[in-house]
DNA sequence: TCAATTTCTTAAACCAGTTTAATATTTAAG
DNA sequence: CTTAAATATTAAACTGGTTTAAGAAATTGA
């Protein structure tokens, strides 16, 4: 149920059993079918969620009226709109299932409450977000430098599971190519 | 001295005039002229760099043998290369100053010591990290979204002063456009 | 002050990737 | 099992932005 963070919390941190009776007062549990929605678009992202298991996805509406998936989350990850959750301000994003998942989630004001109860957990956090600054300058780096044709050449080489699960068009939206080049490409790939 | 680092700490938890002297005994501050490095590629970002006053900017040597910048870092901003910082690898970046610069910087190791004699500031360096994840999910929003004829003039627009203080070349690099590019933009825009 | 270097501008030829418009294949629902 | 809906493929016309190749203007250093 919450086994995947605690091992993760484990990592970085000591956490007692009781610590984990604590954090479990805080966090919710949850199970999704596919395509279930945690966050609407002009809905404040109130909660940080991280997948136990399956994947989602976080994706805005373009100016054509497209979804523009700009995240996928798998096994281990948290995903939210920080600008929301950290600003309580209107979200421009979904978050939705991409399969049948397993979440841990925790709203902003629980969130506030655990880390007053257990300031040890902050160094988790700190942590965990400093990861996403170096993950998120990776990709930065990756988009300035390749073409969009390498750069799917190095995503499809470098997480190949992934590929087969994920149906074409949102890894092409993802990639920032259309799904017509996307064909193109693979058709190439053979 | 590091005025404005406190200042800003002191936006977002209690920092007594005590542990304002134990965080200097572990911070270094240091005056840049224009144009010294900070890092190097194939050298470990061993630091972690706040801008005290000045301008900084990050940047790799692309495939075609120029400079693409990824990064501005202006007063009251922290910048490093978390990868190269959080796993002792070489960074493939540059950090260098724009202008005459003061910055405050932070080894890896005193890093460590410091939240160990003070676990509350961690607290701010975990605030501080979530709102640079929710700052680059919002710039990875805008790339996606836009042209980059659009991106430019949405940059222009909100950061006018910039625009007259850093060289024009820069600018384009981090938007990812071609100095020509560039030029005909500006000249559209008149 | 002058020469060297750096930065900015100009414009035509070029191309990576998109748009448009189907068609084919696979998956989901009843 | 059949139909509807969703996903993937195909290809030609199109375009945002780059490359190439100067020349002009501004800045820097001695």
């Amino acid at each position: 149920m919450s086994d995947k963070l605690f091992q993760q919390i484990r990592k970085f941190i000591d956490l007692s059993a009781n610590d984990e009776l604590v954090v479990n007062k805080y966090i919710n549990t949850l199970q999704l079918n596919k395509k279930e929605f945690l966050l609407h678009d002009g809905k404040v992202c109130n909660d940080l969620y991280f997948v136990e298991k399956g994947c989602l996805r976080m994706y805005f509406i373009n100016k054509k009226d497209s979804e523009q998936i700009t995240q996928f989350a798998l096994d281990g990850w948290w995903i939210a709109d920080y600008m929301s959750f950290m600003n309580n301000t209107p979200s421009n994003y979904y978050i939705q299932s991409i399969e049948k998942t397993e979440i841990v989630s925790i709203s902003s004001q629980k969130f506030d409450d655990l880390l007053k109860e257990l300031p040890h957990l902050e160094k988790y956090f700190r942590i965990i977000m400093q990861k996403a600054v170096a993950a998120s300058q990776h990709r930065a780096k990756l988009m300035y430098e390749m073409t969009k044709e390498e750069f799917y050449i190095h995503f499809s080489t470098s997480f190949p599971e992934f590929m087969q699960r994920v149906p074409q068009y949102m890894i092409a939206s993802y990639l920032g190519l259309t799904p017509e080049y996307m064909s193109e490409l693979r058709k190439k790939k053979l």
